[in-house]
RNA sequence: GAGGCAAUAGCUCAGCUGGAUAGAGCAUCAGAUUGCGGAUCUGAAGGUCGGAGGUUCGAAUCCUCUUUGCCUCACCA
């Protein structure tokens, strides 16, 4: 379908740059690529339209009066022949594509093996920082935001033709960690996770929340923590032993519930190792006068000029922060895996630090500092309000799949789906993340979201199992062919067949994957991708209600639509994991 | 106080580089099953796109002002 664009707004400039002769006018012939073309709001007006206000003023005629004449001078050029009819309408330039012609190209595209993948961030080494959270304490909801863009993102990236780089940065170093270390000093008894029967990163996360009680006790808690750290620093043995056992725990829960919601990485960075790395950059960016000494020792840039601040980037006893740290992780990455853009997925309460931290790069001098991003998205809320591990309304990210994952299974055993479904814990688990994921990705990044756990748990309408159905559904029917089932097995297959209005939307809309793709990749919005699996699935289901597949009395119509069954399927396939929805062959 | 982001149907959200009558889902109401899986489908109703100006042949979209909400403005991360 991209191709037919291209080629319509050729013939489209080729009948301007006529009719312009043709009136003697004394202007330039517009560029294919500025005309603008558009898909018009009802389908019966045609597949796009091209609307002439731009021409009218320049042609001085009415812009009806230019798409009649186009519509004349397009008739008689023979690339529109094989291509389609154009049609004045009103002020606008309509064009009706060639069905059978565009309906063969699609199918045959669509069963290449390379259907799906485009070229549009070809070139491109991405590298994608996301989750990075905090070894004290178990993913949360808010997390699994973040799991999900990063992951989607890279996947869409990749489909794209990017070169990808998923990392990341663990903080496991601090006050947080020391705090749930001080707890299991005074209340761990020295037990392990085993012991207590929890998965390792929920064993820390209790101790993290036992510091609680233990400062209601101890007043001087706070302080004790504050000296874990200090001994951290200095290389306590002890201290470190203990740190490194307490996040060796953490990190295979981590992990176990990053294998369980299809999550990868295809680095860790840990803060342990490289919190200090930034120093020696700084300090070159001070030999070189991109930064400058204060009176008390400390270093910083004045990045008043772009209406930023003034910020530290070294402390006045020489000791990094975080960003000295971003400093030095960034350019250390570069050198080990060069990207030409890094994108960072974290919350949009970091925009400040991520506009100061990328204008530093930039003044540092780095080519590659040009293409830096921080996806920010919005917090997740719940109906009483923003999520805090204090007021105990934090929603742990296990329990919640394991909370829809329960609802999933109920839902299987009241529809009586038990033996089809194969094992219904395995495709609860499947059903679980495919609506927590649709329901996360399906929203612009930019926006809070209210989870309201009703809503996600409900499997009707806009969520990830009504595609995950959809799915499941084109895959029944394929299954039957294949079992020898129905008229399609006697027919043959001819595209000329799908010029029915109805078959016609749902071979546009299964064309359009390749350019849905680019459009999230270059607008790094994963909700584009969640949108078109939706309206495939939509689409879909309107229509195979009322165009019979196995059941169509005419066999080449029938091998015709179990084509087009076989590229929505594929299409759903595609699109769900591109947005990490579970594809199931049964549901 | 300064900066950033947001505001679209009762609710949750789409709306691509400005284009034809602003679209989905939920909820509400009315229908559809001797049928390839009803976790479905069809239809109705529901909007002065926060407000006011401006640019343009044309604005939900761009500009200015304004209101409301969220987030930042650490030698924390």
């Amino acid at each position: 379908m991209v191709e037919s664009k291209t080629a319509w707004k050729r013939i489209v400039a080729r009948a301007l740059a006529a009719y312009i002769a043709e009136k003697g006018q004394d202007c330039a012939p517009p560029d294919p690529e500025s005309v603008v073309l558009e898909r018009p709001p009802k389908p019966e007006l045609g597949d796009f339209g091209f609307p002439m206000f731009p021409y009218a003023r320049l042609l001085r005629a009415s812009p009806q009066a230019v798409a009649t004449a186009l519509a004349a001078i397009i008739a008689r050029d023979p690339e529109s022949h094989g291509r389609g009819e154009a049609r004045a309408e009103g002020p606008y330039l309509n064009v009706r594509v060639a069905r059978a012609a565009e309906s063969a190209r699609v199918l045959a595209a669509v069963a290449d093996p390379t259907w799906g993948r485009t070229t549009s961030q070809a070139g491109h080494k991405v590298l994608i920082e996301f989750s990075s959270p905090n070894t004290n304490k178990p993913l949360h909801l808010g997390h699994l935001r973040n799991n999900a863009l990063g992951e989607s993102l890279s996947r869409i990236l990749r489909a794209a033709g990017a070169e990808v780089r998923k990392v990341n940065h663990l903080n496991d170093r601090g006050i947080n960690i020391c705090r749930s270390m001080l707890a299991y000093l005074r209340y761990g008894e020295g037990r392990s996770p085993e012991d207590e029967g929890l998965k390792g990163d929920h064993f820390v996360g209790k101790y993290y929340v036992l510091f609680n009680k233990l400062k209601a006790e101890d007043p001087t808690a706070e302080v004790a923590a504050q000296e874990l750290v200090r001994r951290w620093e200095s290389g306590d043995p002890e201290i470190r032993a203990l740190q490194e056992r307490m996040n060796a725990w953490t990190f295979e829960g981590l992990k176990a519930t990053y294998a369980r919601t299809g999550i990868s990485f295809d680095a860790y960075d840990f803060e342990t190792e490289t919190y200090e790395i930034g120093r020696e950059e700084v300090l070159k960016g001070l030999a070189r006068g991109v930064f400058y000494r204060e009176g008390d020792g400390s270093i910083q840039i004045d990045l008043e000029d772009v209406g930023l601040d003034k910020k530290v980037l070294l402390r006045k006893d020489g000791t990094s922060i975080y960003i000295t740290q971003d400093i030095g992780t960034a350019i250390r990455r570069h050198e080990s895996w060069p990207y030409d853009r890094v994108v960072y997925v974290v919350g949009n309460e970091q925009q400040y630090h991520f506009k100061v931290l990328f204008e530093v790069l930039k003044r540092l001098g780095f080519d590659w500092a040009r293409d830096l991003h921080h996806l920010s998205y919005g917090m997740v809320n719940l109906p009483s309000g923003r999520m805090k591990t204090r007021e105990g309304t934090i929603v742990d990210a296990d329990d919640l799949v394991d909370e829809v994952a329960a609802m999933a299974a109920a839902e299987i055993e009241a529809k009586g789906r038990e033996e089809s479904a194969g094992s219904v814990k395995e495709i609860a688990e499947k059903i679980a993340l495919g609506a927590l994921h649709y329901f996360l990705l399906h929203v612009a990044p930019v926006k809070d979201i209210l989870y309201d756990p009703a809503a996600s748990l409900s499997f009707t309408g806009d969520t990830g199992p009504y595609i995950q159905y959809m799915g499941a559904r084109a895959a029944s029917i394929l299954r039957k062919h294949a079992a020898g089932e129905g008229n399609a097995v006697k027919g043959r297959a001819d595209p000329a067949l799908l010029e029915g209005d109805a078959e016609w939307g749902l071979v546009k809309l299964i064309a359009e994957l390749p350019e849905r793709i680019d459009q999230a990749a270059a607008s790094m919005e994963p909700s584009v991708m969640a949108g078109y699996a939706h309206d495939l699935a939509a689409a879909f289901s309107a229509w195979y209600r009322d165009n019979p597949v196995l059941n169509c009395p005419d066999p080449n119509l029938a091998a015709t639509r179990l084509e087009l069954v076989r590229a929505v399927r594929r299409n759903l396939e595609l699109a769900s994991q591109l947005v990490c929805i579970p594809v199931l062959e049964s549901m």
